[in-house]
DNA sequence: ATCGCTGCAAAATATTTGCATCCCT
DNA sequence: AGGGATGCAAATATTTTGCAGCGAT
């Protein structure tokens, strides 16, 4: 874990950044490899975790630890809440208006100095019922 | 992954699962396997991993997935919140009064059918911040 | 010219799985 | 007896890291 005295806007960062900001669907490590592969054919995994870490380290992105074995990133530093799918993992942004109130206290919070918080809604997502119910339909008929 | 039409209370599984009742760590798959192994002394890790996994999907114990790379586990079931330590990655129980009203309607969530909710508070525990303070007195001194 | 960053590849971590055998119900 | 569970070990999967050379400031 360097510790940096100047940030370099290098040309990798520079479109792992942007290719992260363009899309919805919290993308894992891998799948950021590969999107920014199409326009950096060279570039290799690792400097794709190395900037993951980093830009997440410095607050340009989030990350997602909600995952299933894998992180997830946010090209949106905001804050705002998730909702993934229990059957096939997808991360979804929630709504700003869901939650209408929420009321605590982290003084009740012994012995930590509270720095942030996440809320994370599981569910499963229409496409992934709707896969379900035609396996289950199937099933009846055996 | 088995479909289970009959559940074996095994000796290891049953040794999991208690060990994991009696810590209040909530501890990783690792951890456990350490744990249980004072016990049953030729078990092995593949088989903790197994029972952690089936005793989650059954409603035993809950997986807990802000982790920092590891799943960590949890003996108690019951609806509860965590808070974890951004340094170290411990992980302790909120009591119960901390979040006094949370107002949310997942009608709002579209295209999800909500089944679950997590709420995770991270900060830095009493532990670490008086080592980085400590650290930091050296520093100072240099 | 520095020194942070990259590509490459190997290593480290974490979890899953095939298979013969075991043992709970 | 039947089939779920185990131990062992190998395979996967995911992330990190050492190092020599590159390039942003």
């Amino acid at each position: 874990m360097p510790s940096h005295n100047q940030f370099r806007m290098t040309h990798q960062r520079q479109v792992i950044l942007q290719e992260l900001r363009k899309t919805k669907t919290h993308p894992r490590a891998d799948e950021i490899y590969f999107m920014v592969r199409k326009i950096i054919p060279h570039i290799s995994i690792g400097t794709v975790y190395r900037n993951l870490e980093l830009l997440s380290k410095m607050g340009f992105i989030k990350k997602i630890e909600f995952n299933g074995n894998q992180m997830h990133f946010d090209g949106n530093p905001e804050k705002h809440y998730h909702v993934s799918c229990i059957i096939c993992s997808r991360i979804d942004d929630i709504p700003s208006n869901v939650v209408k109130n929420m009321d605590f206290s982290t003084e009740g919070i012994e012995g930590y100095n509270i720095l942030d918080h996440t809320l994370h809604f599981i569910g499963e997502c229409k496409h992934c019922s709707s896969k379900v119910k035609s396996k289950n339909d199937i099933l009846k008929n055996v």
